[in-house]
DNA sequence: AGGTGCAGTGCAACTCGTTGCATAGGTATG
DNA sequence: CATACCTATGCAACGAGTTGCACTGCACCT
């Protein structure tokens, strides 16, 4: 129920078709809310339907016409509801977690092996985060309002990835000198 | 596709009811893959229907009577697979980030509020893991094997739920230095 | 000339996951 | 004494999310 949500703030920063949307959450929104083309797709079409957003069909050359999606006053009225009502808490769905449990039974080093790749990639996101973070966000102490709240958005981000990073970073360490003792 | 091999790691620790997998889920391998009951039942069913895992019908008096599954030679050999192959990042759905990023077109100090509730469930959990840890792993340093395994799995829910409350304050503090500007 | 990739929308079929309900006796709480 | 919660399993219906495919046309690489 809060995909249509997500689509409603990332829409009222900017206008755009499904597939912008997709993109958008690929790089944003959708670290903290992910989302396939597909699901897009039909939310969009869902929530035209429910007057919430307007589209407009725009011919381009050389490439397919879009839809483009505004928010409607429906719309933000919507939003403004939802945002003043309670969400669950974050839900983490980590494989590796549960990989790490089970190591003993099976193979232990294809275990620790795994933790590698995953701190690796890890490291990747942290790099891309921090790298909006200087190009975006230079100076965090003058922010304030919308810009205010995507910067903290993004620390969220960080934090995340530097936590993962950091116990990716433990697990190694603790699997090794098990391994060794 | 993953739940499955969850229970599997779950069982094969101990035997037990769907109900008993439930509560398990409420309380440790839950936090890193949450599921209900229902889902348990449905896939514990579809388990037993491929021949990972077994039951016997337990008769109690003054209960319902049970069924005690275990993990069989094929889901051993299961499980085994599955821990030698590559599993995708965790992923984080995080509502309270969607809401952040779309505080300023709704009331600013609901958003707020929110957060500072979300502070105090994640103060709560970060409160049960550090309980966990001290009770059942007072000595990490000489932990090895599946015990070693839980510990680091525990860590991974201690430093999640740390970066989560460091994060509200960061975006508490924030939020308020920045409406008495 | 052929393959890959991007931009753009969408259908169909599937699995995953949630919610509400039903049943039933036992035990605790007010 | 009524209400509510715990143990225990499960159906039915729904909503969320994934995967695979289809079609168009341009651009780029080999």
């Amino acid at each position: 129920m809060a995909l249509e949500h997500a689509i409603l703030v990332s829409l009222t920063e900017r206008a755009g078709s499904g597939y912008e949307l997709a993109r958008r959450f690929d790089r944003s929104i959708g670290f903290f809310w992910p989302a396939t083309h597909q699901q897009i797709y039909r939310v969009l079409r869902r929530m035209d339907d429910a007057g919430w957003i307007t589209h407009t069909d725009v011919a381009q050359d050389g490439r397919p016409d879009k839809k483009v999606y505004e928010v409607s006053e429906d719309g933000r009225s919507e939003l403004a509801r939802w945002l003043a009502e309670p969400v669950d808490p974050a839900i983490l769905r980590d494989g590796l977690a549960v990989k790490l449990r089970g190591a003993s039974l099976g193979d232990t080093a294809a275990v620790l092996r795994e933790v590698e790749r995953h701190r690796a990639e890890h490291a990747t996101r942290l790099e891309t985060y921090r790298g909006i973070q200087r190009r975006d966000f230079p100076k965090p102490d003058k922010l304030n309002g919308r810009e205010l709240h995507q910067y903290l958005v993004l620390r969220g981000g960080v934090r995340a990835e530097e936590s993962f990073l950091g116990w990716c970073d433990e697990v190694i360490q603790a699997m090794r000198s098990e391994s060794t003792s």
